[in-house]
DNA sequence: CATAAAGTCTGTAGCTACTACAGGGTCAAG
DNA sequence: CTTGACCCTGTAGTAGCTACAGACTTTATG
């Protein structure tokens, strides 16, 4: 395959970050690229396919680790998926607790803005923070 | 005042980890408790009311710097608090941020889950990694 | 052809908000 | 007097990057 791609212009086509895309090949999220006589790296399109790949992962909330994991099942199709359905399943799970936590947070908070008084001795957050209970 | 508690006490009677506080204390968001000769910290009940609120607005999901802020005008009530109804709002419209994008997340990851394919070849989650666009 | 700008390299430090030791000292109970 | 619980400092680790420093190469411009 042509290995057309600096590094630059693999983090624009993939659209991460150049240091990111550095980082990703320390820590073995990618495979170390070739280099050309200067010492540069050089990609092909597999590398954008990959890079994409971890790109929408990240973007969905997948830690690191557990896109490795789906790295892994996606090298290997004739794999069973199982894993990616837990993944997936816990993964959702950890969301939705995340997504009630915020909406708590949201409650209160709103309650709280658009404060009425002028001095910070009735404002509502700091009354808020200063109470004996939290979140009710 | 009384500063009747050491830092584990204070651990327990505020929530908060020890080795918490003492972060808090080399950060400067509480002040250098006094120490007895054999270079205990000791502390009295604000001690526990300066973590208390501490603690309520990080579960609130502010961060330290802010909470240093609220933490000044909690300690100056005669200042007005637009600061405070500034913070407050902002953070609101910043959990709001994150609720829509983890919904937008869940909303996929719904989709995804329950893989009725026995191989990571036709697993969705796999699928809608490699997919030229994501979360659509 | 010279030079400047843009790209690349390695390696390290910083970010947030903690948490977890290691290796030591101190205090209270039995 | 020993055992266990508590406390001390200081450092390193966590996640996932991001931001340099200081050096090199390549490309564009005058």
């Amino acid at each position: 395959m042509l290995e057309k791609y600096t590094i630059g212009a693999l983090s624009k086509a993939s659209g991460v970050n150049l240091e990111t895309i550095r980082y990703y090949e320390k820590i073995n999220l990618l495979n170390n690229p070739s280099r050309s006589v200067n010492g540069y790296r050089h990609y092909d399109e597999s590398a954008i396919k990959r890079l994409r790949f971890v790109r929408r992962g990240r973007e969905l909330g997948f830690g690191i680790a557990e896109i490795k994991t789906l790295l892994e099942l996606a090298d290997h199709p004739e794999h069973p998926c199982k894993e990616a359905d837990q993944l997936a399943q816990a993964h959702l799970t950890e969301v939705e607790t995340k997504i009630k936590d915020l909406q708590a947070m949201q409650e209160v908070l709103t309650k709280i803005v658009a404060c009425q008084s002028h001095t910070a001795e009735h404002c509502r957050l700091i009354e808020t923070l200063d109470q004996r209970s939290c979140c009710t």
